[in-house]
DNA sequence: ATTTCTCATATACGGCGTATCGCAACGGTA
DNA sequence: TACCGTTGCGATACGCCGTATATGAGAAAT
């Protein structure tokens, strides 16, 4: 028997596993925002029916969940910080740090508890970083203060970051960036201090305006930390 | 010319506004969330052709944009308050008493710039009570703080109660209330600082841990107002 | 009375998430 | 080697979505 009688092997289908399928994701989302994701342009990137999806995940919200898993492992730290206030601080910057590489985060962030597995890993390395300074719920409240904190922010940025990209680029977050409405709201004098705050305000980069607040927030966890609760 | 020859008036359609359709949106949207309204169903709710709507709109987006700031008229203290502090601390209780009355203004909460008439009023209002305290720059700095503070504390109190509400209730954020999978995983040792907060800590409820998050950024604020920045 | 304009509606398109089910390949047994 | 049960892939299908476009009816203007 000749290998011109032999049929091919059948075309095994492509394996598959949830770390293939969240990689495709993510890189789906980072390419077109979190709408470009869709069971089956997923399936497609794999070379995959759509359905075959279901056997790893049971649906797309699940979906949702791994990449925001996903991402925590990048926000993890490599190392321990020494000091509670740097393992906050970094915690921060990381974590705007990964929503900037990857902008459909800042439209999950906060919006589920985050149980995976890296997701309670950074949990952990956080709380482990105010091991013996302070009773438990005080600690709670630091790092859930600061997290609240850096969640909006970051939310806040990026929304100001599409604002601006779908109006045409502009320094300056509000007025000419968002072009005549805002401008024609202005002027028409029942904004005072609004219109004040945006013709004397100064432009701040936004990764100093995220600093400033987070330090500010940091200071007010440390004034709890000394003295603790009554 | 008897009644029986003469035909019906045609049945004009129901009139339409803007003020209807979003009242129809925020009405589905509180019963079965965002996700329940789609622009066919607001329509019907109306009695109108979902096309009709586009003549309002020129996109979905747009009407959770007006639902948003919809919300934010509620937001809007009635009457000004003298203290800055207490004009942003009635802010964000208001934002968080406003969003527990509809729950689908967690997912929108920073989610774009909130420009519509009503928003621009709850900021005006905002800054406004900072008068001739400090620089235009530093009251933006305090009032961006503490936004951020609350939306993302009440973003994680949606989330949570959302949590809770899937899995059958339980007063514990975590652990009963998510079943099995945190169980199993802090019995694996690998989360000491977590599972001992999970263990050991008290059991807040939403509103206080709130206040008091919200009380540490604002003494945060307030130490950086009396001091004014270099 | 006739024309013009306005705007509600119908239809249609391409996409979505996912329930269901037939079927092909495989592993184990006789 | 023949059979057979299991597994899990893929096709098909359903009902929904946002919205572009075309059609036609009534109001307004002439």
């Amino acid at each position: 028997m000749t290998v011109w009688d032999r049929p091919e092997p059948p075309t095994r289908p492509v394996p598959l596993d949830r770390e293939r399928i969240v990689a495709a994701a993510i890189a789906l989302a980072d390419e077109g925002g979190l709408e470009a994701v869709s069971v089956r342009k997923v399936a497609a990137r794999l070379d995959a029916g759509p359905m075959r999806l279901y056997r790893y995940i049971s649906t797309k919200e699940e979906l949702f969940d791994l990449m925001v898993d996903e991402v925590q492992a990048e926000i993890l730290p490599e190392e321990q910080p020494g000091d509670w206030r740097e393992a906050l601080r970094i915690l921060a910057h990381r974590t705007r740090q990964a929503t900037l590489r990857h902008e459909w985060l800042a439209d999950l962030l906060g919006g589920r508890p985050a149980l995976g597995p890296n997701g309670l890993a950074v949990t952990e390395a956080t709380l482990a970083a105010f091991d013996g300074l302070t009773d438990v719920d005080t600690v709670m409240r630091a790092v859930e203060t600061v997290s609240a904190y850096f969640i909006g922010a970051i939310r806040r940025e990026i929304a100001n970051l599409r604002a601006e990209r779908a109006t045409g680029l502009s320094k300056h977050d509000w007025q000419r960036a968002h072009g005549p409405h805002v401008t024609r709201m202005l002027a028409t004098g029942r904004f005072p201090a609004l219109a004040k705050a945006v013709y004397d305000g100064t432009d701040v980069d936004a990764e100093t305006s995220f600093a400033t607040g987070l330090d500010w927030v940091l200071d007010a966890v440390a004034a709890k930390l000394t003295r603790p609760p009554a």
